[in-house]
DNA sequence: ATGGGGCTTCCAACGGTTGTAAGGTCAAGA
DNA sequence: TCTTGACCTTACAACCGTTGGAAGCCCCAT
């Protein structure tokens, strides 16, 4: 199996396979005569598991945990859970981050009247505020 | 007024300050006789414009724009107003990708023991599921 | 004059992905 | 058999915003 149909049949583009290769990621594919990478069923599978930790946000750093994790077989599920847990948490925060800022620019907006006038109080707020807004 | 005294002053860090301006962010800033950059009450102000707005979660391009608008007497408060939405649109987006991660993983979470046993449907989907998730 | 801290420039890294360039290889059709 | 086009290879750069470091100069206080 050539890299592209690796590629089509786990949703990672080659370009990243190849990067995930370079980093370690993965361990190095086997090789053709030519020199052309070849992958079988396990390596595709490993990939789509790449891909689907990083559907769900998993820098990756965590998915070399969690493959480490996938490939034991005497494994702990609590230090899985502990991850996706972790995960979790990383994504509530970033969510929370990005509503305040989210809520902050809506507030504003709703204050503009949106018109020809120049008279505009996000401007105003942006550029009088404190300097401090995150804490 | 040193770069560090306006780094200070702005919320700014000095490393940021150069950066901004060797990307044309910001006009470049006056110099004494041995090279140091000087600062302005206005330029301060303008900095501090740009921290709130990278607070906000504006992009720099964007703020660009927006820095162009303050600048504009004669500018159309719906052009503000729709930079502001625009933002407002774009963390809607992400926050709603994330919360579907987040709540695509809060679920196998629930549904995994977290024991000291290897069973885990946090793996299995992972390693299991189709490729497809986000459509 | 000597030290410490701030300033200067330049270069690199982070994370994850994509683009591009220059070359080799494979398979199919004329 | 030759050509064509699609694929593969490597290597390098870009994106975004920020931080870190190194090497060297400047200013102030002791």
């Amino acid at each position: 199996m050539n890299i592209g149909e690796a590629a089509k049949a786990s949703g990672v583009s080659a370009k990243m396979i190849r990067y995930y290769e370079a980093t370690g990621l993965i361990p190095a594919a086997g090789r053709t005569g030519a020199g052309y990478r070849v992958y079988t069923g396990t390596e595709v599978q490993m990939l789509r598991f790449i891909r689907r930790a990083r559907d769900l946000g998993f820098p990756v750093d965590k998915i070399e945990e969690l493959l480490a994790l996938w490939r034991d077989r005497s494994r702990h599920s609590a230090d899985v859970k502990r991850l996706a847990q972790e995960q979790i948490d990383g994504l509530e925060r970033k969510i929370a981050e990005m509503q305040a800022m989210k809520d902050s620019l809506q507030h504003l907006a709703d204050a503009c009247c949106g018109d020809h006038r120049p008279d505009c109080p996000i401007l105003t707020d942006l550029g009088s505020g404190p300097v401090g807004q995150r804490a």
